[in-house]
DNA sequence: CCGATTTCCTGAACTCGTTCAAAAAAATGC
DNA sequence: GCATTTTTTTGAACGAGTTCAGGAAATCGG
């Protein structure tokens, strides 16, 4: 992995048609034999098309990736909004919407590392911490705005309004331990989820208790901050954040 | 990165005298040139062997790596200890030993970014989170123990118990942080350091009380569970972990 | 001290991600 | 319909991590 210069966008309906073949062939073969044996050359020859093709489109073997990220966010999505109509309170929403979450994921748990491997380093565009504006973890963090929203619980509104949040980022925990699990039908990750959808709503009535409301606002105010340092506003200084330095 | 097959133990006063002008060249062009520009090849040939007896001692890069995390982490131990001694409560001792990890961790903050990526892996044997028995992650555990022994705050045994491992969590959560710092002389994660110390401080104290009990049993059942199922019982299936598969 | 064995060391070669100059094809302007 | 510009496509080449067969050096058993 070096540096990754952005891929041109499409500007030709033949372009269109060779970028979705191109993406296809690659998501295919990433299911079917992992990320070490996917190669661009592979990917390329199956393809039909040059190697040279396959950069052009993509500007790097992590912008396929990220293709993937988004496709299994959508299968997420179609799994999910369903269930939030058929669930109104905090709790069997969340604990229906992670879960589903995982379900969809599992397929890959084979090469999920990767994932998280190319999404750990500051310095790559394809990183969901950083970077806010990375449309991927917009839509994601929407999910749990969603979630949230019409739901009848009282909970304070500074908390509410980080609970998307807050929630996006257990939601990731819970992937990262799905990722080291290798227990049976993944068991021990689901129990997990069973477990802290539970504790965690208990602990948000806790919040939620006036009894609580500085150390609440202090640990909030805390949350804010960090979301926001590591999401500067953005849309300033695209040129900078554009390119995929290293 | 490819395979990464184990290196051979030295055997030899010879081989032990050329493992360590290769780990020692090592580290010195990492720390000048920073990881991407720190080519096998280059540390080779200013070591002065060839590249393959690189890789006889080093299994491949990442074994580099590693050695790097055990020598920093020696120095924060040097500098953590003496603080130990001189702070008598859980709130000081914490907030020294944090700080003083990331005063040490500063002058490689531009390639700390390749730290996390290789440990965010889960087959790698570098990884932080599997594989309990790593020395490095042991170690560090370790001296959050020290840091939790010997202070008389009120804090249940269960908690007491656990505590350790929470806080090596929290420790590995503010290095992640850091790692996406770019404000000046990482103002922010000094900030951060400072505002998290003290909520969990007020968050120990909050759990310790008899109140609390149910919630807390329940929420160090999960953790206990969790730290469990993350790291094997270990040394039962060595050949298994030893090879670095992918 | 000598032969056998183990350990250390070398350099070429392989794979794979990535880049680039330039050819081929398509779109555009007139 | 043709010249020009833009977009797509190609294939060769480069750099870096990794592997491997085999030679050189050290160690060991006697």
């Amino acid at each position: 992995m070096k540096s990754a210069k952005k891929p041109t966008a499409t500007k030709t309906p033949k372009g269109e048609q060779t970028k979705a073949l191109i993406l296809n062939t690659a998501l295919e073969m990433l299911h079917e034999r992992g990320y070490e044996n996917t190669t661009m050359r592979a990917i390329a020859g199956k393809a039909g098309v040059s190697l040279g093709n396959a950069y052009h489109y993509f500007g790097s073997k992590d912008h396929l990736i990220q293709a993937f990220y988004h496709r299994t966010h959508e299968d997420h999505l179609r799994a999910a909004l369903p269930a939030l109509q058929k669930e109104s309170s905090l709790k069997a929403r969340l604990l229906s919407v992670i879960r589903l979450k995982i379900d969809t994921l599992e397929p890959y748990h084979e090469f999920a590392g990767v994932l998280f491997q190319t999404a750990a380093d500051p310095h790559s565009p394809l990183n969901p911490f950083a970077h806010a504006a990375a449309p991927v973890r917009r839509d994601s963090i929407k999910l749990f705005e969603d979630l949230v929203a019409e739901t009848k619980a009282r909970i304070p509104d500074d908390l509410r309004a980080e609970l998307p949040y807050l929630l996006w980022l257990y939601h990731m925990g819970i992937i990262l331990f799905w990722i080291h699990d290798s227990s049976r039908k993944r068991a021990r990750t689901y129990r997990l989820i069973d477990q802290t959808v539970d504790l965690l709503d208990k602990l948000i009535s806790l919040a939620s208790n006036p009894l609580m409301r500085p150390v609440r606002k202090k640990a909030l105010r805390l949350v804010v901050e960090l979301r926001e340092d590591l999401t500067p506003a953005s849309s300033v200084e695209e040129k900078e954040t554009e390119e995929g330095e290293r």
